[in-house]
DNA sequence: AGACAAAATATAGACTGTCTAGGACACGCG
DNA sequence: CGCGTGTCCTAGACAGTCTATATTTTGTCT
């Protein structure tokens, strides 16, 4: 059972929220599961950090907000991207890209043959 | 300029130490720079969380250390792998693996037809 | 109908780890 | 002899996730 590692989590999961919302509105309980569901599991969200997180995106701009009514019935909160959010998804995604890719190469070593 | 984003060092610089070290012994300030040379600069690692790192790491039995002398003939502390260490290292990276493996899925949203 | 589980939102407080911003010391070189 | 730089060290600010708990509404089972 995933929800590994916290500290992996952060620095992440903006970037995962932006990703899952580029495909459509959404409600935040509907967003845990997507990343959980895309993920095949390996990625989990408490409910304790995606809340909080999605105030704070929304508070930065990059969401935007709607009361609505959720697949079940029940009353949700309905977020989409903003312009500022599908820019700043982009960016994330560029910085997530050039992150992993270092630390890939440290893993495998490649450079290093001692010039100088 | 790297050191993008601490967010996404925190999680990882474990990690990244770990792996430097299995290519043998160094000091603290190299880890740093190899960190670096390694990753192409594409990771840079600030002194001010290297070294409470390397503390942490020491506290927690992952590493050994002893007094010594730095290439450039400077005293300097000389940090090796114990075997937690080693088997630590196993750990985190199939943590990793794991998790930009999840990520990487949901950034390409493979699953998820629409099925129900 | 009533009870209970599940969907969905919400929040407080603890905890952990990185950053900025310094300071200290030793060595080598001009 | 003084200065730069390699090297170590630390305090405090800050941000974000976790655990845990509460609340409301809907659907289901007997």
């Amino acid at each position: 059972m995933p929800a590994p590692k916290p500290d992996l989590l952060r620095g992440t999961l903006d970037l995962l929220v932006l990703e899952v919302l580029r495909a459509g509105p959404l409600h935040g309980y509907a967003i845990g599961q997507q990343i959980q569901r895309l993920s095949d599991d390996l990625l989990r969200v408490e409910q304790g950090s995606l809340y909080p997180a999605l105030y704070r995106m929304h508070r930065r701009g990059w969401l935007r907000s709607r009361w609505g009514t959720a697949s079940s019935g029940r009353r949700a909160r309905i977020y989409s991207l903003t312009g500022v959010g599908k820019r700043r998804l982009a960016s994330e995604s560029a910085a997530w890209r050039d992150y992993a890719e270092g630390v890939q190469r440290v893993l495998e070593q490649l450079s290093e043959h001692g010039d100088s």
